[in-house]
RNA sequence: GGUCCCAUCGUCUAGUGGUUAGGACGCUGGCCUCUCACGCCGGAAACCGGGGUUCAAGUCCCCGUGGGACUACCA
């Protein structure tokens, strides 16, 4: 009797730039696929092409994966450190008569494609050397032998069964000039050694996938499952690319996102369940499940992803965001020791912040060591009308028996009514004393926050400003 | 050109033969209110077209149309 299989899923990107909003949904999916069947996700890096591959981009990556919370069972695993077990496979298939040399040049077939192209014909290869018995030479390529009669079906998890004609498929070159294995052939060996039992990728692959199966099958090796997840569009529906902002994972952490907002995001571009939009890492664990991933591409929306963020911003315990603040308040020179006293800023400004950054800068006025008044504000409110009134409430501050927001409100109700005035009337010169601006959290917040001395101090430099102008 | 995939509000989607076609983002009217947000209540907004099958089709089938992917010694 044998034990039931492990599922293994892999993710494998190449490494030949940042991690892309497209990959990192596919990361996700097989992450959540792999976790929600007690499975194991492993990490490959596709870097036979050794003309492109770069170390930033492999260690940018795994970074973006790690900020996502995509972590991996095994790997990486580097899929150049291989070459020698896929020079084996070819050499396998060579042996047995289902690969052969060939030594085209890539001009002439190059040339022979257009021709065909230009006739109206299917550009495949010819089978020039398909049956001369060449041997390996200088500048040969390795083809597999494709059967020309036949059907090949992609059973796919996602999009159901695809019937391929084998004889639109072709002599596919397995192994480069260069000895290096291409593409098709390397992810058949890799996957079928690590055990992978499904691939789920991008749906761009879908036609690669019959010449996989029948390499697969010449190898004699066990075919996995299969599932294509539609593609990430932009706004044009063409292909999600630069032109239509920024597609790197780590982009999104420098203009402030949250990584529960862009998994969330990511999770619900091509899946669902029910009507429910918002869900933790934990919900998605036990929930997802290729069944609930639908067949069509979507248009990425930035708009919607924005209004996610702003919801985990406000929703995330104040303490917790000020560890995701600090590179963006050490970027702007702020002094943020206490750490009791930046709970509170965050307190007060998370529901009025779409991003970290956003945040941030609203924040400036907290750790500023003198308000800066925006001209117009203090032009409108720190006047010689309003400078008696701010004198007053400076003056009676500390005598409040209940300095809380609480205590602080019915205070300056008392105020405004003894006075026979608006509680804006009061409300927006201190806003401006207080911060520099006529927008910002509630006055009772900030004053809180600020604590009595600096409150106090504040009003009287305000009213100090009057008398200058 | 060929092969393959896809098609519900502007966008993300629910829907699994019988619904006033639901939710969310965005847009918008209002409420709340010390500003701004948050929050709450309301509104406009969709089944690509044509044929079938069926008592009944957004749901099944076919054909169009439109979009996309692949068609490399990239992955």
């Amino acid at each position: 009797m044998t034990a039931p299989e492990t599922l293994r899923t892999r993710f494998a990107p190449s490494p030949t730039g940042y991690l892309h909003i497209g990959g990192a949904r596919t990361a996700l999916f097989n992450w959540l696929f792999s976790r929600h069947h007690g499975g194991k996700f492993i990490l490959r890096i596709e870097d036979t092409d050794q003309m492109r591959s770069t170390d930033e981009s492999t260690r940018a990556i795994l970074d973006a994966m790690t900020w996502l919370g995509l972590s991996w069972d095994e790997g990486p695993i580097f899929q150049a450190e291989r070459v020698e077990i896929h020079r084996a496979h070819v050499q396998r298939l060579v042996d047995e008569g289902k690969a052969y040399y060939c030594t085209c040049s890539q001009e002439l077939l190059e040339e022979k494609r257009k021709q065909a192209l230009a006739a109206g014909r299917k550009p495949k290869y010819d089978f020039t050397c398909r049956d001369r018995g060449l041997t390996r030479t200088p500048g040969s390529v390795v083809r597999f032998r494709c059967p020309e009669i036949g059907t090949t079906i992609v059973h796919d998890l996602i999009k159901g069964p695809i019937q391929f004609s084998n004889d639109e498929l072709d002599d596919l070159i397995i192994e480069r000039a260069d000895g290096y294995p291409t593409y098709n052939f390397a992810v058949v060996v890799d996957d079928a050694q690590m055990g992978i039992t499904h691939v789920i990728r991008g749906d761009d692959h879908v036609n690669n996938t019959p010449r996989q199966i029948l390499l697969y099958q010449a190898l004699g090796y066990a075919v996995p499952q299969f599932g294509h997840v539609p593609m990430i569009l932009g706004a044009d529906k063409a292909r999600l690319s630069k032109r239509h902002g920024a597609t790197s994972v780590m982009a999104y952490k420098e203009m402030g996102y949250l990584p529960e907002a862009l998994v969330n995001y990511l999770v619900r571009l091509g899946w669902s369940h029910g009507d429910q939009e918002i869900f933790t890492m934990e919900e998605l664990v036990a929930l997802f499940d290729l069944d609930a991933v639908g067949r069509s591409a979507a248009v990425f929306n930035p708009e919607k992803l924005l209004w996610l963020n702003q919801h985990y911003l406000k929703a995330y315990p104040a303490e917790l965001l000020v560890e995701n603040l600090k590179p963006f308040w050490e970027a702007r020179g702020y002094p943020v020791s206490d750490a009791r006293y930046s709970a509170r800023v965050v307190y007060d400004l998370q529901s009025r912040a779409k991003t970290l950054v956003e945040l941030a800068d609203s924040a400036a006025f907290y750790f500023a060591d003198a308000v800066a008044y925006e001209a117009e504000a203090a032009a409108k409110f720190l006047t010689p009308e309003t400078a008696p009134q701010l004198a007053a409430v400076a003056e009676a501050l500390p005598g409040l028996a209940d300095y809380s927001r609480e205590g602080i409100e019915a205070f300056l109700r008392s105020f405004v009514e003894a006075r026979g005035i608006k509680l804006k009337a009061i409300a927006q010169p201190l806003r401006v004393a207080l911060t520099g601006r006529t927008v910002s959290p509630g006055i009772d917040e900030i004053m809180i926050t600020l604590g009595l001395a600096k409150t106090q101090d504040r009003i009287r430099k305000a009213i100090a400003f009057v008398g200058r102008h």
